[in-house]
DNA sequence: ACCTGAACACCGTTCAAGT
DNA sequence: ACCTGAACACCGTTCAAGT
């Protein structure tokens, strides 16, 4: 019985679900596929190349049978897919942060992101640069987000809104919200944001 | 002459700048300042403390002595400033995304944020909400340019705008461009969608 | 083709003991 | 109060040698 890439990446995700990112360590991942670390350098040149495949394997198939409808709910769906992909394990967006921009499945997230703002009536350039922009909304948000539910697990997350010296605003409004409103909010303002380019160009 | 906690986040940053996060390690850290590793958590708890300094080091006196003008004005100088302010520091967006949110001058940059989008005419909690949205896009952005300009310096950067089996729109539109001008068609974005929450309330 | 053994050059952190 | 010495329990990666 073989090691097969896939199931490397399987049982790396396992890993990282369980215990988080600063604790998956190639020597862990060896043990718990009953091999010695060495053994995954024939399979993955280095840590950030099967970090590069765990992150492609999470925004897999995300832009496949998106329901029809507006550009605004298909934009809309697609935002909340990529987040709630990431969400789904554990420091997902640190991970997909970290790697390179170029596995299939994030090329494939891009390009409907793409065609989505093109058949809104964008052209090409525009919609890129769009597309550009909200996926790195998405991805600020959801690391955020994530970095706060880990601070959560460990006690650690207590932002005052108000201390002796000042206050803080943010601690105030947003930290205390459901994040899943904040990201919706955020989504419908980049929203009217691309309405009004829309609106521009028909001038 | 004994070690200042300052002192030790300088040459930190100073490292930091010279050799990029992953080689930004304690015991460096400890030789660079003529000292053993052990010495440091005199003066810091752990390492991701003393990270925790260094990015609030980052954008230290960004939110003060902000130019007049409309908050149209304000706002894209501001983020303008966390854009610069980060990008002048070796993996400076990587280093902020992963700290602690409630370091002093992080919470500064917050509140004035907050301040403009009230004078501009939002509710507190509105500006609060849409202040984080700007401060997500703004460390979305800057965490993937400055992982692109990394990556060209291992001369590892070249994303295809065309392979065999697909195209990559993203790479033949966004990749390319001038980041900085991306950037400010981002602002330019939110802009527009702060704008509509304003005629929406006035309605 | 795929894996082991064994090494190389490191890590962060703790803590008794020193000054 | 601040630092050293020395240890503990790890890391990622390489590569000859095995099967």
């Amino acid at each position: 019985m073989r090691l097969q890439r896939e199931q490397v990446v399987e049982v790396a995700i396992r890993l990282l679900d369980a215990d988080g990112l600063d604790a998956l360590t190639m020597r862990k991942l060896a043990t718990a596929l009953g091999v010695k670390a060495g053994a995954l350098y024939w399979h993955f040149t280095s840590k950030p190349a099967l970090l590069d495949a765990i992150a492609d394997r999470f925004v897999a198939g995300l832009a496949a049978d998106l329901p029809a409808g507006t550009w605004e709910q298909q934009l809309v769906a697609l935002g909340q897919r990529v987040r709630r992909a990431l969400l789904a394990h554990r420091d997902g967006a640190r991970v997909l942060a970290g790697t390179y921009p170029s596995e299939p499945n994030t090329i494939q997230v891009g390009n409907k992101l793409v065609e989505i703002l093109q058949n809104a009536g964008l052209p090409a350039q525009q919609a890129g640069w769009t597309a550009d922009v909200a996926l790195h909304y998405v991805l600020g948000h959801t690391i955020e987000e994530q970095a706060q539910l880990e601070l959560e697990k460990r006690g650690a997350w207590n932002p005052q809104p108000h201390s002796d010296d000042a206050e803080n605003k943010l601690a105030a409004t947003a930290f205390a919200a459901d994040p899943a409103e904040r990201f919706d909010y955020g989504v419908k303002l980049l929203l009217d944001g691309v309405r009004q380019q829309l609106t521009d160009l028909a001038m």
